[in-house]
RNA sequence: GCGACCAUAGCUCAAUCGGUUAGAGCGCCGGUUUGUGGUACCGGAGGUUGCGGGUUCGAUCCCCGUUGGUCGCCCCA
């Protein structure tokens, strides 16, 4: 029956070129996290529901109704993670890992948060993490935005991103700051918007996200959090943007943003993209010194970031696969033969695919409608006299310069007892 | 949790004002032609129009409900 293959709402079957892009989005993470010195991580899918619901704050919208949170077998209460932050910091403390401190950690995989599905948002998700545990410097703060804008050129975004920065400063100054938000506030309460009067009793910091129109001049007038930073916050921010002019990253000051969780201390950023519709956070981070400790730990500096997975790749351009070429023998009796071709190709690193039945001219559409890049064809007819069989290489995209980087590939992988004919090969 | 829009073949979509046998392209299956290779042509299978009610002589079309999807609000990556 039609429900038992029904996906459940807000889940995806990644295919096609869907999944090239995702893994593409993954690839590239892992090539420039080693570049950074980040050191892969990997931690469980779900954790004790005490390691989130304390640490992302009891009132916050994941928290309060979007977790999946159920009991096991033992009766213990269990949630697939909705981030990645808590449970690697978890993992900190309960492994000891002080010992390696400053360390710098990337993770990435599937959350579930329980929300109504739309563009660039799902129930389980996927998102690239990057930390740096154990560190209280600016430097800090830079080396992990500086590695995330430069996976972001690597992927080709950089021009369509642009990335945000603000500070939240020190526990005084946020508690300073948030005070000061909520008397202006409270004193326009009449002024605000319902969703922003229940904003203004469960998390001012964020009527400052606010998107309604009559907000927007209450906003305006809003205290700034400049004016309530401690001189060793200020200092600090200074830092950081002084770091990031260094390292190049370019940013824009945005004094309005603030972040989902409660742990966040200091620089808060966000990369924004204005073409992803309603969701235009692509990477979300910032400094979290009070986490570890809240989780009864040792006080404990760290920084970091998440990323959007499926969000980068509704951002990138199409992804091309490694070059793949189909064998197809002529006859029955060159199959055997086409064997031997297959296992040269493929254990000198050329990527073969193959069909298991069909006449050739059957293979060669199948081959094509594929997405194979050329067959290589074992022909009947041929010169043998002096011990070498010909092959005939046909590629399906007409680009000169890919015939020949194909041909050269082949060639090179079959070695002397073939020699190949077609797609501009000499040999 | 709230709102808007949508649901027709495996996929993408048509179907006049409510009208009788629901079509096309792609894909799939079979065949013919061609023959060192991205072909062309012929034929075929495939539909309870998401589901359940209602209005009507008659519903893919209008109404109600329901399920699912998309997008937005909220929130977030």
């Amino acid at each position: 029956m039609a429900d038992k293959v029904q996906r459940v709402r807000g889940t995806q079957d990644l295919f096609g070129d869907a999944i090239l892009r995702f893994d593409h989005v993954v690839d590239t993470f892992n090539r420039v996290r080693k570049l950074y010195g980040f050191r892969r991580v990997d931690v469980p899918v779900f954790e004790f529901t005490s390691v989130f619901a304390r640490t992302l704050g009891e009132t916050t919208d994941v928290v309060a109704k979007e977790m999946y949170t159920f009991e096991d077998r033992g009766g213990e209460s269990l949630t697939l993670r909705p981030e990645f932050t808590a449970g690697i910091a978890r993992a900190y403390l309960a492994n000891g890992w002080q010992q390696h401190a400053p360390l710098k950690l990337a993770a990435w995989g599937p959350l579930f948060r329980y929300e109504r599905p739309q563009k660039g948002r799902f129930r389980q998700f996927h998102q690239l993490d990057a930390e740096i545990i154990g560190a209280a410097e600016p430097a800090a703060d830079v080396e992990v935005i500086a590695l995330a804008a430069q996976l972001l050129t690597e992927l080709g975004l950089a021009d369509k991103v642009v990335l945000q920065l603000n500070t939240l400063g020190d526990a005084d100054s946020r508690s300073a700051w948030r005070a000061a938000l909520v008397e202006h506030f409270t004193g326009h309460a009449a002024a605000l918007s319902a969703e922003s009067r229940e904003r203004l009793a469960k998390n001012p910091l964020r009527i400052l996200d606010s998107k309604a129109e009559g907000d927007r001049a209450l906003i305006a007038d809003a205290p700034r959090i400049d004016r309530h930073l401690t001189a060793e916050a200020g200092r600090y921010f200074d830092a950081v943007q002084k770091g990031l002019q260094a390292a190049g990253v370019a940013f824009e000051r945005n004094d309005a943003l603030v972040r989902g969780f409660d742990y966040y201390r200091h620089t808060a950023f966000e990369f924004v993209t204005d073409h992803l519709g309603a969701q235009g956070t692509v990477i979300g981070g910032g400094r979290y010194d009070g986490l570890i400790e809240t989780m009864g730990g040792p006080h404990t500096p760290a920084v970091g970031w998440a990323a959007g997975i499926e969000r980068l790749a509704l951002l990138v351009g199409e992804v091309s696969e490694d070059f793949v070429v189909a064998v197809v023998a002529d006859t029955e009796e060159h199959e055997q033969q086409a064997r031997d071709v297959i296992a040269l190709l493929r254990s000198n690193g050329v990527a073969v695919d193959l069909s298991f039945s069909g006449s050739p001219k059957r293979l060669v559409e199948i081959a094509r409608k594929r997405g194979n890049d050329g067959v290589l064809f074992m022909r009947a007819a041929g010169d043998m006299s002096d011990g070498r069989h010909p092959l005939h290489l046909q590629h399906f995209d007409g680009d000169p310069v890919l015939m020949r980087t194909l041909a050269a590939h082949v060639g090179a992988a079959l070695g002397p007892r073939y020699y190949l004919t077609g797609g501009g090969a000499r040999v």
